[in-house]
DNA sequence: AAGCAGTGCGTACGAACGTACACTCTGAGT
DNA sequence: ACTCAGAGTGTACGTTCGTACGCACTGCTT
């Protein structure tokens, strides 16, 4: 047992490259000589690193909503009131849908290899766990599993719109979904024509 | 110019049999061949038929849109009050969200197209477009357009649950969204700690 | 200095793919 | 009866893929 040879960070490397490719081509237009190309290693590598395709679209999964969820955790634990909870949850809203939407992108693949197959959708529901759990230091359970609906459903919407709505109809929306009423159920029964 | 042997439904089947493989193997998993193989006809057929693969897939989930379209459409028509329509909503969410989710299957292939192909957004932007009108006939615009990206992430979400919320749970954040409370921007103002 | 264990790689194989294209066959026109 | 335009198909080509596997090379042990 020895080597030296050994590059630590090969395998990294190859992940980040891996999940930047799939961000760019897909899933679909991923492969290992691709991979291999971008990584600047040689094919032979990859099968020696990762025992097969899915190892290292998984691991490239893992490393992505790790990232995600890095930052939902950290601006919602700047906020100290529910005000600023509501802010820092628009500004991750519109962070997601604006700009090079890589974050969106790789969503829709991991989504899609989700709706599949139980590895990965049993990692996309980690990533909703840990997002509610992020929610619920400012918002009650029920709340908090609504409002992690409503911001995957903006986010997707506005990064698909050709004009993306306000932060103002956002914060507007966040408002709405997180006030309470009177109470759970009360306003169900006290609707007029329901 | 002179036929017969022509089948005008033989279109229509590989567009029928296309979608159902998409549905089970994803696109990445559909090739001409096995669309051919299901729909059982010839592989020289598909591209007597179809320009090319692309096109094959663009009329597929044109297909896919219009039928869910009209499903919203045909919902929402029948309600004629808005608690009505809200419980409409929350019945399109089941729906989406409950059994085979063929449905979520197909609009997970469809975003993870749409992110990178234009032709592929137009379509969903459409399907978007649409949408929302038909929430219009009950909602104003705005929270049309809330409502709408609830939809979105309540049916994404719950389909991923292990635990999928109850009815009462999309009701009550139907009703908070489309509570329009103190007019358009009066609450952000009137909020406390923002 | 020689051996050796094990890391890491180059290459080649078989399968699957999209698509082009030469062909067969039909039935209307004469 | 004969022709022929064009609808519809079978096949084959070139490409790309994942993966298996034999080999080279390194640096420790003796």
């Amino acid at each position: 047992m020895a080597t030296g040879r050994t590059d630590p960070e090969r395998r990294e490397n190859i992940i980040t490259s891996a999940l930047d490719l799939i961000a760019e081509e897909g899933v679909a237009g991923t492969s290992h000589r691709k991979v291999a190309a971008r990584a600047g290693v040689p094919l032979g590598s990859m099968t020696y690193h990762f025992a097969d395709m899915d190892e290292l679209l998984r691991e490239a999964f893992i490393r992505f909503t790790s990232s995600i969820v890095a930052v939902f955790e950290e601006r919602l634990g700047a906020a100290t009131t529910p005000g600023q909870a509501r802010e820092a949850v628009a500004d991750l809203i519109h962070h997601l849908s604006t700009g090079n939407q890589r974050e969106l992108v790789l969503t829709h693949e991991l989504y899609t290899l989700a709706a599949r197959k139980p590895t990965y959708r049993e990692l996309t529901r980690e990533w909703m766990r840990r997002s509610r759990r992020a929610l619920e230091r400012h918002f009650d359970p029920a709340t908090a599993r609504q409002l992690d609906a409503l911001i995957e459903g903006l986010s997707i919407h506005r990064a698909l719109d050709t004009e993306p709505h306000e932060r103002a109809l956002t914060l507007e929306a966040i408002i709405r979904i997180t006030s309470t009423g009177s109470g759970p159920g009360a306003q169900t029964a006290a609707l007029p024509d329901a």
